[in-house]
DNA sequence: ATGTCACAAACTTTGTGA
């Protein structure tokens, strides 16, 4: 199975690229985030022509996410129980099971500034995730929470340290919620470096990209049965190149399941 | 190292969020 996830930063706005990916990537599952779609405004039929059933959450001009599959689309839930609002509850998750595979898209709130109430949200958000995904644990499908967590897990994964301190996506509270994720079990699994670089997102201004100024904050988080499974992984930074790119590039993530050739 | 992009409403420009 390939699975990936990708931000792509708009949906309509990345339409002809995630069709042109899907083509040649030709990935069993996409997680997509920020999708920036109200699920009436959702591109099924679109899709269905390119081969991927999906199922998504979004209401408009924020947030979205999505899964697509091409190896079947199950007991999908939006959102999570208990999961925190800005003030209210926004569509930050979805989960399907899509041929054999637990699979969750999340965007994680971004924080925006140390001392931004939005920091606390995003904290409260990953702790409630992360009983959820305890959860989601318990049942014998291989898990895989996929997504844009909207933090570097350690210094390796941004383009200088030091550029980042004072900011949020690399504070210990920020690292330590992903730990504790990591503690229940899952498996960051980690790209081949291209470019001798782990990044997935660039950002558009100061031509960053071109510089490789970038961070690794859309993660794959694998359960031990799965990680075992994962013969490759990459940062599709191709998928970063040219016309209106996204500002994040796409995890792939091979896997060799039980029974698969 | 804040130089871009996407979106919508205050709508040919600005604000918000990233």
């Amino acid at each position: 199975m390939r699975l990936a996830t990708w931000n792509v930063n708009s949906l309509v706005a990345r339409m002809p690229r995630v069709l042109d990916w899907l083509a040649s990537v030709q990935p069993d599952v996409l997680c997509l985030q920020e999708t920036k779609l109200a699920d009436a405004a959702f591109p099924h039929a679109e899709l269905e022509q390119a081969g991927y059933a999906s199922v998504a959450s979004g209401d408009g001009r924020y947030n979205g996410v999505a899964i697509l599959s091409r190896v079947g689309i199950d007991a999908v839930a939006r959102g999570f129980a208990d999961e925190p609002g800005f003030p209210d509850p926004e569509h930050r998750a979805i989960a399907a099971s899509c041929g054999g595979v637990r699979v969750w898209s999340v965007y994680v709130p971004n924080g925006r500034a140390l001392q931004d109430p939005h920091l606390a949200y995003k904290l409260a958000w990953l702790g409630a995730l992360r009983a959820a995904a305890e959860h989601e644990l318990a049942a014998p499908e291989p898990l895989a929470l996929c997504g844009d967590f909207n933090v570097a897990p350690t210094d390796s994964d941004v383009w200088d340290p030091a550029a980042f301190v004072g900011s949020t996506h690399v504070s210990a509270p920020e690292r330590q919620a992903i730990e504790d994720l990591l503690a229940l079990g899952l498996t960051d699994v980690q790209p081949r470096a291209l470019k001798g670089e782990p990044f997935t997102y660039w950002d558009y201004r100061a031509g960053m990209f071109h510089k490789g100024l970038g961070m690794r904050i859309d993660l794959v988080l694998a359960s031990a049965q799965l990680a075992a499974a994962v013969r490759d992984a990459y940062v599709d930074r191709d998928a970063r190149k040219g016309t209106k790119p996204s500002d994040h590039a796409p995890v792939v993530v091979d896997l060799q399941l039980p029974g698969e050739v």
